[in-house]
DNA sequence: GTAAGTAGTAATCAGTTGATTACATCAAGA
DNA sequence: TCTTGATGTAATCAACTGATTACTACTTAC
């Protein structure tokens, strides 16, 4: 039998998925309730694998949320290839912010984050939360240009978006205040912001 | 023996002393990680009766993180009732921003509130946290008298600031990058806001 | 073709945790 | 005083979960 019809993966493929499913599990259950049979599960492969290939699951997460800090990264410098030499503050910003609305589309690279940023107390995650929005905030600062108020203003948007979007606030887009709210803070990125988080798959959960 | 000396108190006292420790147990390791063990540790009673007062640790999860809401809208409404007539909005949000930072003061309160914000996809706690954040968003709005581009932009500075404070920013004060980033943010506000978040007890942790 | 290494799993284990039960202790009213 | 209801706990349980072990099956190099 070929290696496509076994369903057998390369140790890097087979790694890559297992991250991607990390990134949606811990996304939405967090470091403490996301389960590495969930995980699995998500994954298509066994709970021991899971465990075995990462070597337990603090350097799961560790990976998963360095994978998605990663992601942020690469999405502000692609945005930033695309500055034009005369591009304003307002200009700059928008384009970032686009790029951040992008990494929407994937629930998990977010909320990874934002689990991963609420566990500052944590001796082993805390060093690791705090150096991956540095990194972040570096970026936005020296590699965009921009000032350190405008700079804090962008990230001050960006986690209430963060924050509207773990809160699922767009399942209660009827509501009008939340409308509102919502149509305020996504602003020009807002077109297709509701619409890419709407409609993803909740996981489903049952026993092993 | 006189209640004081046995240590007994009124279900209504106990209740808001299990009340404070879920706040900070919940504040720090979130509700999946939170035990009801060590809640009940923080408040000084057996196990047992801190599930069995509430009747479980989800409806224990729910009565503090509503409580923690509460106390944001108290703090809000205490901040409007020193508005003065001839306020702009500078004054008005610089008020309300003072009074959030006091808010930090008990740590529990924010990051109980930021672990309910990334339940979102929760049947049920996704539902109260939305109703929480657009109870304190209703009164910014209609009893602070704020535009939705004033609020909106007054939650997102709100926002990172409690990011950054569940990220332990502060303890990286030293970090010149770090320092930058929070003097921009906690801005006028910032005096005491890190002389605050600073010196807060960890939990200490150990078997039942 | 076979030996060796790699991908992957089933079975199982020990520690943790939320919940339950039965019981003890204490204050107040009849 | 003694009975009743409320405060509170120790002991225990069943379910869950991360980790380990022993094993199978496939692929590749020689």
């Amino acid at each position: 039998m070929s290696p496509e019809e076994t369903g057998r993966l390369s140790a890097a493929d087979r790694r890559e998925q297992i991250l991607t499913a990390a990134s949606v599990v811990f996304g939405e259950r967090g470091y403490a309730g996301g389960t590495t049979d969930a995980i699995a599960q998500q994954a298509g492969v066994s709970q021991a694998y899971v465990v075995r290939m990462f070597g337990g699951k603090e350097k799961l997460f560790r990976a998963s949320a360095e994978r998605a800090a990663d992601k942020v990264i690469e999405a502000f410098r692609g945005a930033i290839a695309e500055f034009n030499a005369n591009d304003d503050v307002h200009e700059k910003t928008l384009k970032l912010a686009i790029a951040y609305t992008h990494l929407v589309a994937d629930r998990g690279i977010l909320l990874t984050l934002l689990h991963l940023f609420s566990l500052g107390h944590d001796e082993s995650f805390g060093p690791l939360a705090r150096s991956c929005f540095l990194s972040t905030y570096t970026i936005v600062r020296e590699e965009a240009g921009l000032t350190p108020e405008e700079a804090s203003a962008f990230f001050a948007r960006g986690m209430l978006t963060t924050t509207l979007l773990a809160m699922r606030m767009p399942d209660a887009a009827d509501d009008p205040t939340a409308a509102e709210l919502m149509q305020c803070t996504f602003g020009e990125t807002s077109t297709d912001l509701i619409t890419l988080s709407q409609g993803q798959s909740p996981l489903d959960d049952s026993g092993r």
